[in-house]
DNA sequence: GAGCATGATCTAGCGACGCTAGATTGTAGG
DNA sequence: CCTACAATCTAGCGTCGCTAGATCATGCTC
């Protein structure tokens, strides 16, 4: 019976590998470059076996993205203190947003650019995603008055997401990114509110 | 002399259809299915003639995007009234750009999304793009008190392309959008704002 | 008007892509 | 020891963007 649990503990490690191959991969020379070839290559296995535990290269982009969505929960939950949260923590959480998007490019694309099948705003979704969510509607939630807190988060995290990727698009100038994100904080909570 | 003018004229109708094919493939079906073979076939001449017109397929996309903003330029200004020009014509601004880029899906994802070789935010800039944005910057500076007219442009022309990529991919229930949109009007120039 | 030179256009092919069928290897159980 | 099964690989399919070299048509020279 043991031989059976090897080969799944193999299995699972052989798993973790093509995951984090394929991130380091895309993060060093962008996910242009991670192609099943290259990623086979790297692993030191053929391409076939990449499909006994993926369906296809969206799948190995999903399961990347999946541990983006935790890294990016922890980071944001680590950015808030427990007690005041005014619009300094707001502040403080755009700012961990934006940062963590500029830090890990690769990681921010395959969750939220590239095709990586995952089910958003839906029952399905991905338990790290919704805790992150969680997140920012806990923090920003009071600051949305009269407004719908869901449709609140969901605009503010919207207008951080398009910064996000203009910038990093080269739509718009690399300087003042931090002025522009004050700005945005600002209009969502103004600094005269409690 | 006039056969010089007359081979000119075909190679700039030429340049045209190549154009033309190119953003109605994209639109009926998606820029994956816009390769070089398939348009080639569509315009009726071999593959190597799109190299005579251009450099390769990224600007052929990035002339399909000079199109657009040509075109998103004209709407908005024909959404903008001359004389009033307060919260509700942020509004009709917001809501026009929006209904540009979801009628126009693969015209903007060419503008915003795909690598399209135009310059931005650069002293090269296409003429009818640093027209749109000039159009914005008219209609939404004097909203911008005490933000410089230029930062508030770009952060809410940003927040409006986090909602129309998020909500475009998925990421964002397609219900209530007008409402996001609401709400993102209502922080940057608020109601009882003259 | 015949022959040539030039430029436009095509055929054919390169290397790389995602993905898969079928051969091959290694291993567990009778 | 042998068989059967599962894991893994080799090889290849159709497609992609792009290009070298052949071919064709056209206007120019004599």
């Amino acid at each position: 019976m043991s031989v059976h649990e090897r080969k799944e503990r193999e299995r699972v490690d052989r798993h973790r590998l093509i995951v984090s191959t394929a991130r380091e991969l895309a993060e060093t020379d962008g996910w242009d470059a991670v192609t099943t070839r290259r990623l086979a290559e790297r692993i030191e296995y053929s391409q076939p076996v990449l499909y006994s535990h993926f369906r296809g290269k969206n799948e190995i982009v999903g399961a990347v993205a999946l541990e983006g969505f935790a890294e990016l929960a922890a980071t944001l939950r680590a950015a808030v203190p427990e007690v005041p949260r005014g619009r300094d923590t707001v502040a403080a959480l755009a700012r961990t947003y934006t940062d963590f998007a500029a830090g890990n490019p690769a990681l921010y694309d395959a969750m939220f650019s590239l095709d990586n099948g995952l089910p958003f705003a839906d029952e399905a979704t991905p338990a790290p995603l919704r805790e992150a969510f969680d997140l920012l509607l806990d923090v920003l939630g009071e600051h949305a008055h009269p407004d719908e807190p869901g449709l609140f988060v969901e605009t503010f995290w919207a207008a951080l997401h398009g910064l996000v990727t203009l910038t990093r698009a080269g739509r718009l100038p690399a300087d003042r990114v931090h002025d522009r994100l004050t700005l945005l904080t600002d209009r969502f909570v103004p600094r005269q509110d409690p």
